[in-house]
DNA sequence: TAATCAGTTCGACAATACTAGAAATGTTAA
DNA sequence: TTAACATTTCTAGTATTGTCGAACTGATTA
């Protein structure tokens, strides 16, 4: 079982919730420019093949060499909310952003929803 | 001034902060389907012409006849993240989404962002 | 003008979320 | 096998957010 997403069924609110941090949505908005690729198991599951470490994040997005808790904390939330995988690769931990997630998030705000619904107005 | 959006300058985290509500994001989906007309001033302001009322949206979303301050303070943080609009219409406030934020919200997932940045990975 | 209707604002409380430092874990290098 | 490195987890403190009931405001009706 990989440590990548821990979830599969994708939650949209947890999604907004999490990308309504302004670290987070930091550190998602890095991990998207630098488009990694990913590997997609048979499961679901993404595996990043490469990507930035923790420590490339924490650098970037705090100026902080160190890496503190609070980031981790916040990859953490990102992790669970289903936007970002992470696996570890020697020491490090390589990050990148779940492509299915953002298709999702896509597709939800692209289409028009269902226009003319009787039961309200 | 009308008393609709009171923000022109869409902040995305400030979106997402207010979608990450499972009530407001209720809300959200509700006025989405629901696909009411609106008005765009030349200031950038959007105005409801026709759309549910908070009582409609109070009785969609929680099943109460009275409007309760809970559902009040959810449209008031989804009006001033810049999500929705609402105007007076007699005794009522109608209400209705932005379309320029779904807009903004659909280009900031539908784009890939600049993919090869130098500076990571 | 008084009463009523539709919604908002206020104040208090409970729950949740973010931050920071210290301790713990897993991995590699000496 | 000890030391160092990269990152996570734990604990505690603080700040923010959501909920509820009561009081308030604005508009319409009697």
């Amino acid at each position: 079982m990989s440590i990548t997403l821990q979830m599969n069924q994708l939650d949209i609110t947890a999604m907004f919730k999490a990308l309504g941090d302004p670290t987070r949505l930091r550190i998602f908005e890095f991990l998207r420019a630098c488009g990694a690729p990913v590997a997609v198991e048979e499961s679901g599951d993404v595996r990043p093949l490469v990507g930035p470490t923790v420590g490339d994040i924490c650098c970037h997005v705090t100026g902080n060499e160190r890496v503190t808790s609070s980031i981790s904390f916040h990859l953490k939330e990102l992790r669970l909310a289903g936007l970002i995988a992470m696996e570890r690769r020697g020491k490090n931990m390589i990050c990148s952003v779940n492509p299915e997630a953002i298709n999702l998030l896509a597709q939800y705000f692209g289409t028009t929803p269902s226009v003319g619904n009787s039961d309200c107005c």
